[in-house]
DNA sequence: AAGAAGATCAAT
DNA sequence: TTGATCTTCTTG
């Protein structure tokens, strides 16, 4: 469906996830997701810090900080929420300063794919695609087995035969995201922490910024 | 062995 | 506002 045929279209390497998780979550802003035949616009995203946040996986799961110690920044970490739904981060980890941790994915807007989203959605409306972090997952079939796959070195990883369009791009000529910073969505822990990124004005996000307690 | 909590979503 | 659904971790 004419995926990289539009502009020219840099990958994302492994040096972007190196550096600290909260620049790495606002800079996600306006870059390209793609998964296989399907890929959206990242228009929100949020960080979690393996130290000093105590809503990262990290804080109050072992099997997170193993996670963090056994792969490399851009590798995915996939998890189930609430036994229903698939979460999609992205390892993040910087060897300067030692900080590490994850950006969620939690919004995109489709822009290849569709109907192939719509079909696992369920859903006929762009806005009901991928409008928050289990939407997303859903619209581009990422689950569980994607746990572990690097989305910086295409064809490596844990699934087999997987394409290897996965991964973020931007165009160079882009001019810069505007974005708003907001709390986190659904945390009971470190709520004070404004570390939720979004397009602003864009209507494919999960929640409008001001809108979390 | 059992219980609780959890980065959600859609229907009521 | 509530029910669905299940893995990870903690406690006994």
């Amino acid at each position: 469906m004419g995926l990289g045929k539009g502009k020219p279209r840099r990958r994302l390497e492994r040096e972007f996830f190196e550096r600290d998780p909260v620049t790495c979550a606002r800079e996600l802003i306006g870059v390209e997701f793609r998964w296989g035949d399907c890929a959206g616009v990242v228009v929100e995203t949020e960080a979690y810090a393996e130290i000093g946040d105590e809503a990262c996986h990290t804080f109050f799961r072992p099997s997170a900080r193993e996670f963090v110690e056994a792969h490399p920044a851009g590798t995915a970490y996939v998890h189930l929420n609430y036994g229903m739904y698939w979460l999609t981060n992205v390892l993040v980890k910087d060897p300067e300063t030692g900080n590490r941790g994850f950006v969620l994915l939690r919004a995109l807007e489709p822009s290849a794919g569709i109907e192939r989203m719509r079909a696992r959605r369920a859903r006929d409306r762009l806005k009901d695609l991928c409008s928050g972090p289990g939407k997303l997952s859903m619209a581009l079939g990422i689950t569980g087995q994607d746990h572990g796959l690097s989305l910086v070195d295409p064809g490596r990883g844990a699934r087999r035969g997987a394409s290897i369009s996965r991964g973020f791009h931007v165009d160079p000529s882009r001019s810069p995201a505007r974005v708003e910073t907001d709390r986190r969505v659904g945390i009971s822990r470190s709520r004070d922490l404004a570390w939720r990124f979004l397009a602003a004005g864009n209507p494919h996000v999960s929640v409008g910024p001001g809108k979390v307690r």
